[in-house]
DNA sequence: GACAAAGTTTATGTCAGACAAATAGATCAA
DNA sequence: TTGATCTATTTGTCTGACATAAACTTTGTC
């Protein structure tokens, strides 16, 4: 019997998702930045990896990568192109955060405010028709290291990221949970605009508790409704935020 | 004055988006099939392209689109692993239609009706209150164009996914414009489901209709109302296609 | 002179081999 | 047993070459 020892078998899960700030990030922030717009064709290859005092091995790999994330294109001869930012894969995380850095992140903010209007909610009313009790377990574990985190706004905001990511997982829908992600990701970018009032995440905890109290209870329409209020106040402390870095 | 030859100019825009059956499918498609499960190592760079008879520079392009949608992570001396389905991006086309040939695809295919039954009835109000003229012009002509394809199923599938994807696009919100690139490609791989049902697309062409004049009316509840309508029919005509390849 | 066919140029795509870096696992020592 | 060291192996990177494809140029013909 080495069962007992199974705990000991350290798991070979990765360290760290994602090695360090790699090519795709330096050539992505030029596309964003506007050096290359729609449509134009970048420098070759060899180009770009003498500029980079790389090899083009790597600068293909990096390449390549916006190429999966539908940013770039590439035929012989003609060369890389930038495909019309209508085309870009905006749901994946490097490519939220590469244009995140754009000309007006106040839209971007709110258009993203609007996907989570849009799907929060409907989450919620779903996880609270089908969610495992392990499911509601996570969400709870969330909340209450909210209300440990205190007033302390850095702390406060990982467990808040937990929360709303553990409802979409509670939903079960891999599309939705996927999205789960993103909303994340964008949240974690917005984190400076919604948090510029102090003590405002705060005030959200009992809005938090009802979301929670109505998907423990099995309230699919209460639960929607509590989680539409917590959207509701949260876009608004947003917009202040917004506001504010126009002001200064 | 040249602007009259001005239609003479051949866009040189990517011919065809993706070159042909890549090595990425080849082995994305042994992931999904289980041949390494979640948490498995794969053979080595070097293993793999011998056995596909390829160079490892190949076998590294693909592997490393797959690292960028989050199937999978590689770290030296550990190997290449397989992520838990959890990270994988689900709403990246490549992994959807690599999906879709898992198990059971009759959970995906409910799975995402819930995603579109969320995010299109939002799409229709949000057109309806805020889309140019010239965004409603192209689901005009997407109408248009169902119409005219009268009984035949397969000149009224490409309509139907535009009629879709440009209300999608009215939004101008950018998530919820790539969400509409997902859910094309999901469309078009459950197109076999929803349309086992002979006439049903003929039966759907009012509702779509109701859609549209809402939207010219600029009603948004109407809007989002026939939007609902119009995919609750849909669901029932998935679920019929479900049972009759569950029945064959 | 207009137009079609063939050749040239040049970019990506693929290949092969080597070395660097990192690290899990084995070996060794206290 | 525990800790440090060593080794083997895998990914990561570099180099250089050739294959392929397509835009551009030239040539040839009517």
């Amino acid at each position: 019997m080495s069962d007992q020892y199974s705990s000991k078998i350290t798991t070979p899960m990765p360290s760290r998702r994602r090695a360090g700030p790699s090519v795709a990030d330096a050539i992505a922030l030029r596309v964003v930045g506007g050096e290359w717009p729609e449509g134009a064709v970048l420098p070759t290859e060899i180009e770009l990896a003498e500029e980079l005092g790389l090899a083009r091995t790597s600068v293909r790999e990096a390449l390549g990568n916006l190429k999966a994330k539908g940013m770039l294109v590439s035929r012989p001869k003609t060369g890389t192109r930038v495909l019309p930012r209508i085309q870009w894969n905006m749901l994946d995380e490097d490519v939220l955060r590469w244009c995140w850095s754009d000309q007006n992140r106040e839209r971007t903010a709110l258009h993203l405010m609007q996907l989570r209007r849009i799907v929060e909610p409907a989450a919620c009313e779903i996880a609270a028709a089908s969610a495992s009790d392990t499911d509601i377990a996570v969400i709870e574990r969330a909340y209450r290291a909210m209300d440990a985190a205190g007033a302390d706004p850095v702390a406060f905001a990982g467990p808040d990221l937990e929360f709303h990511r553990a409802i979409l997982s509670a939903t079960g829908n891999p599309f939705l949970i996927s999205l789960g992600a993103t909303i994340e990701t964008a949240l974690r970018l917005s984190f400076e605009l919604s948090t510029r009032q102090p003590g405002a995440p705060r005030k959200g905890l009992p809005m938090h508790r009802d979301v929670l109290d109505a998907i423990w209870a099995r309230k699919p329409a209460e639960a929607r409704l509590a989680m539409e209020t917590l959207l509701g106040v949260t876009e608004s402390n947003i917009q202040r935020g917004l506001s504010a870095v126009a002001a200064s």
